[in-house]
DNA sequence: AAACAAGGTTGACAGTTGTAGTCTCCTGTG
DNA sequence: CACAGGAGACTACAACTGTCAACCTTGTTT
């Protein structure tokens, strides 16, 4: 993921998730819809949020009618980043010290643990 | 933790962390020469910061000669916020997400895996 | 007492974020 | 063809961040 993309702010990450959850790309319409209903923002402020997005380069827009939007960087590309920044951040680098604080913080429900349990037996 | 608590920014979190690694309170001269030393900043710059936290209510001070400093939250209970508040932005709320996109990203070496499967079986 | 050094306070400035108003242009409709 | 309504661009503005420089204050040194 290059530096620009590295920061999406929380509003921003609004718009990315609803890009990601579609499976094409959306049309602004689309998109200001979306959100003028789930997140009650004025209409402008979501164009702000797509500018910006194009900024940073983690958008595209292709013309027709009308602008669409796609996602450039993918979901499980800015999860993992995002998560390896407060790992390096709060857990000194170490995957294992956030896994062991969640654990220990009861975070996890027994069906949780469960799970993770058959994943750990299964990727050893 | 409080609403101004909430956010400590990422130069405000390199104070916060020479004061949880601080049994006791620090004067400003030892936060100031610690900073200068490993992050290369300006007085003022350190100054600033110690006032923007004492701001955000995270640390308060104590006069004596000089102003010492200590932590009012927890390094455990800012990380869980933080942990907690990524789990929101990016894993649906769900801890056992995160982990799983852990394990699934290969951030864990062999001896991780080998101590959370321990862990796993002590925890459940 | 005058001067100096170190700590503390104020102000600053650019870049980011949250949130939005306004101006302009295109398009469909009567 | 004139006009309304929405899409896009430009502007805005306050709060937060990353960094500091200048200035004030107070204890210490000639």
């Amino acid at each position: 993921m290059n530096e620009l993309a590295e920061r999406i702010s929380d509003s921003e990450l609004e718009v990315m998730k609803l890009l990601w959850k579609a499976e094409d790309a959306l049309s602004s319409t689309e998109i200001r819809e979306e959100l003028q209903k789930t997140m009650g923002w004025g209409a402008t402020t979501i164009k702000t949020l797509i500018s910006r997005l194009l900024g940073k380069e983690v958008i595209a827009q292709e013309k027709r009618q009308v602008f669409y939007y796609r996602a450039l960087i993918s979901e499980k590309e800015y999860n993992s980043w995002a998560t390896g920044r407060l790992i390096n951040r709060l857990y000194r680098g170490s995957a294992k010290n956030l896994i062991a604080a969640l654990v220990d913080s009861d975070g996890l429900s027994a069906e949780d643990i469960e799970e993770l349990r058959a994943m750990f037996k299964v990727e050893g």
